[in-house]
DNA sequence: ACATCTCTAGACCGATTGGTCTAGTCCTGT
DNA sequence: ACAGGACTAGACCAATCGGTCTAGAGATGT
């Protein structure tokens, strides 16, 4: 099968790459993780690491996408929807080891200077937040409120998430969503 | 001088990890940077890289306390505090270049797993929060609410500074004080 | 003047890095 | 059966990594 190997890799790079970021992984425990040798990488991404750390970016955004629907498609609100969200993401961080960071800024914004990579984070950031926005004007919002809430959940989502991180603890990211829903 | 030398390689350090990440720089980097030959890196940090590393998030962080009392300490609301101290990093943010990411999660969360890292990350930004906190109980604020709105300015100031990265554009950054002061 | 201590200076080390290259395996169409 | 492309396999490479070590410069106390 083709993509087989390569969504392995791609997998796995996410993972680790989320776990200690982009030049905090080298190629040897990417190619140890996913049982393949250098040259199938090599064969699948002919730029190397820089091109796996793309694909694996995607996968991961994809993930998110699969995500947010899944929290905001059953949801009666909005606020519904997003305290689901925050809810899943503090389940993802307990399951994943409470060490990752956030799926994209792990492998994107650290790292290397590199242009392509702050352009990519830069996109799949606004492809979330455009999602949220999708499904909050769906549920009865208007569009500029839709976009402003959308933008603040990530906001408030990427530093809860950081906040647990620093302390192994996944509680304040289910405490966040009082904050946006209530305001303070 | 005593302090001269080891000062400027855990503030160059410190630049350096936060452009890159802790394990994006190299001590050549570094030393190339601080113009230091790597025998004076050694005399003054045994462990080398790692402790250079917590130093230099000491380094960030002192400056950050500082930044913290320069906003809060003319101020005569935990509003207008907090307003100050967004609009005082958004422009730090455009002074590093827009590239840098928060002074101590570049260089403490990022990189190679590693508990003492991650203790003093967490001690960092604990004492960033009590800072704050002693700043809103003084400006009126019952002890649970200035605790409580502390933590939601740094969770609000950490996913406001990714998302900065991530667009090169510091404009939410100073947008977010209204999400903390009115909610929605 | 000399000994002593702090600090600078950089050559050097083994390990690991990302990347290249060739040989061989496997699958597919004819 | 066999030709040809897709893919695997890993040896190999120069460059760089973090870290060690020795030699000497500079300051200080006696």
């Amino acid at each position: 099968m083709n993509g087989s190997t390569k969504d392995k890799l791609a997998w796995t790079a996410a993972k680790l790459f989320q776990e200690r970021g982009y030049d905090g992984v080298g190629l040897s425990d990417i190619l140890k993780s996913a049982r393949v040798p250098k040259g199938s990488l090599y064969h699948h991404f002919r730029q190397g690491k820089s091109d796996l750390a793309l694909a694996a970016a995607q996968f991961a955004s994809r993930e998110m996408l699969r995500i947010i629907d899944d929290a905001f498609l059953p949801a009666k609100t909005y606020k519904d929807g997003m305290t689901t969200l925050f809810f899943k993401c503090a389940k993802l961080f307990d399951l994943m080891g409470k060490w990752n960071g956030c799926p994209v800024s792990g492998i994107l914004l650290n790292g290397a200077y590199n242009p392509m990579f702050r352009e990519t984070s830069e996109h799949i950031f606004d492809s979330w937040i455009e999602r949220v926005t999708a499904h909050a004007t769906r549920l009865g919002l208007s569009e500029n409120d839709a976009k402003e809430r959308a933008t603040h959940l990530f906001v408030v989502l990427q530093g809860g998430w950081d906040l647990a991180r620093a302390r192994q603890n996944s509680d304040e990211l289910r405490r966040l969503p009082k904050l946006l829903s209530e305001g303070l």
